[in-house]
DNA sequence: CTGGCTGCAAATCTTTTGCATCCTG
DNA sequence: CAGGATGCAAAAGATTTGCAGCCAG
């Protein structure tokens, strides 16, 4: 509520149906997902908006993009740093709660068969940094 | 070559072709980029062949798939464990040589602005492992 | 000769874009 | 009332699928 006026955004049915929708989500949903739930409460919302408000969420640093699958980005409102599980069969993800060692608690690993990890570092090279391009993932 | 007879695959000029941009390539190239590239040599090869072929040697463990930007797949023929740096602006990717200390060695802090890292478990969860669903990343 | 592979085209899925209309501030 | 936001539809981009014909084993 006060989140997008603090972001100097418009108030809008939809915005404000999205964001309760985010807010403490954890499923990191794509934004197709969030548009079949959303649209049956709300069935003037178009994908539109929903791209939109995403995208505008994004760049104020409200949600964050997860390129997990490759077709469609799924969308995580926790911004604090944390890591997932990821099941590579259906793709679900789940937050990891402890702090990393590279090794997880003894829950998260009953829970999850764990096959591997991977480790990626993201920044800006050293072309880009010159250019001063500074978009974000 | 004789990787291909060894996966019992036929071997076709596409699929030399295909193996040998992958051979030591350490771009990460999409599948359009590989398609790209090989048209100019193989002006008759088809997006679908290389589609298939790197389905097919994703799928027996001869390259893997990165969902690292969102709309499109890329691919590593470097299956051994490794990280990556990954620019956050133009996407490029580069493997992380040293071993991670979750931190990087100097020069790979010298060539990138590091903004910040992110590990990924991967595995199956509960539902999916007694369902023996074992599809790749 | 046969099944796997190729190439074309059409279909699909997700996301983006253009644009007229609407409505918040 | 103005400019940002919405909704529709069409476009774009990546990938998948169907299918007829081809060719490696």
């Amino acid at each position: 509520m006060e989140k997008l006026r603090a972001l100097g955004l418009k108030l809008t049915p939809q915005r404000l149906a999205i964001l309760q929708y985010l807010d403490g989500n954890t499923e990191h949903p794509s934004a197709d997902a969030i548009y079949k739930s959303l649209t049956r409460k709300y069935p003037t919302m178009s994908r539109a908006t929903v791209y939109n408000t995403l995208e505008t969420l994004t760049n104020r640093g409200h949600v964050r993009e997860l390129a997990i699958e490759a077709r469609k980005k799924r969308y995580d409102p926790n911004t604090k740093h944390h890591h997932h599980l990821i099941c590579t069969a259906c793709k679900k993800v789940v937050d990891v709660r402890s702090a990393v060692n590279v090794c997880l608690s003894p829950e998260e690993q009953r829970d999850f068969e764990i096959i591997g990890h991977r480790i990626e570092f993201y920044g800006l090279c050293q072309a880009c940094k010159k250019k001063r391009i500074n978009k974000t993932m």
